[in-house]
DNA sequence: GCCAACGTTGGC
DNA sequence: GCCAACGTTGGC
């Protein structure tokens, strides 16, 4: 589930700081040099999660039950892992060598317009990113794949913030990764839309990846003018992860993807300061 | 390791 | 609200 989000997003949340100082410790350290960072968050993800299912199992599930899930979980995870390394990675031999390697390029959805989950609204905007102060933890994310996604992510990319489950689906901005991945502490917080059960804290199964807003496009693009390129012979846009992995809530854009978005963004006379 | 049943995502 | 696509679970 690259589930989508929601969001917590609301002020208890933001009052939350625990949640990241459970990082690691090195990690830890540096949180809490930062006074109350806000940290709560966003979420985006996915979205009709209804906890319910694992919620309901759980309590029947004897421990050797739990055993064999590991097993099965950690075998997903290799899958959907050596799959989605496979392709994204590398590939930016065009940039100038920066020092560790080319930036990576990411879309991650959200859903902007209300909806519960577990009595909490987990909707969050482009608006609502904006609106921040303080790096925002990408939580909730319950999917492999896109877990992957987002442990793959290094501190300077980018990413196209996309509106699902709305009116007019689109990409609607860009942010940037400015925090790599740490434990999504919401997995553990059986109060939380996304809590997961199987996941403890001296063994997190999730991550989050800190983003802040970079900008908010004038003209999105929507999901119908991604879709209708795509079906254009021999277009950039051909095989863009989104679009041919509906459900992947976090997804790897290629440089020819992104470089093709952004150009279509300044001839629509957005400003693309990357 | 296969695969059927089941659940979720997310556009329409 | 419907439903196609696809991910996850869990028996065999």
């Amino acid at each position: 589930m690259p589930k989508r989000k929601a969001k917590n997003d609301t002020i208890e949340g933001d009052v939350e700081t625990p949640r990241r100082s459970s990082r690691t410790p090195s990690k830890q350290v540096k949180a809490q040099s930062t006074p109350t960072e806000v940290s709560p968050p966003p979420a985006k993800k996915s979205k009709k999660g209804k906890s319910s299912k694992t919620e309901a199992k759980e309590p029947k599930e004897a421990e050797d039950l739990d055993l064999k899930k590991d097993k099965k979980e950690a075998k997903n995870e290799k899958a959907s892992k050596e799959k989605d390394t496979t392709p994204p990675a590398v590939e930016d031999g065009s940039k100038a060598k920066a020092p560790s390697g080319g930036r990576q390029y990411w879309l991650m959805k959200a859903e902007p317009e209300p909806r519960m989950e577990k009595g909490h609204d987990i909707s969050f905007s482009i608006d609502d990113l904006a609106a921040k102060s303080e790096p925002e933890p990408w939580d909730g994310i319950r999917n492999f794949a896109a877990r992957n996604n987002l442990r793959a992510m290094k501190k300077g990319d980018l990413a196209f913030f996309y509106h699902s489950s709305c009116k007019v689906p689109a990409i609607v901005g860009i942010m940037e990764i400015v925090k790599e991945h740490s434990p999504d502490l919401s997995a553990h917080d059986s109060s939380k839309p996304y809590y997961d059960p199987k996941s403890s804290p001296d063994d997190p199964k999730w991550s989050v990846v800190h983003v802040v807003f970079r900008q908010k496009l004038d003209t999105p693009i929507t999901l119908k003018e991604l879709k209708d390129w795509r079906a254009e012979k021999s277009h950039p846009l051909q095989n863009m992860q989104m679009l041919a992995q509906s459900r992947m809530s976090v997804s790897k854009v290629s440089a020819a993807e992104w470089e093709f978005l952004v150009g279509q963004m300044k001839d629509r006379g957005d400003v693309i300061q990357q």
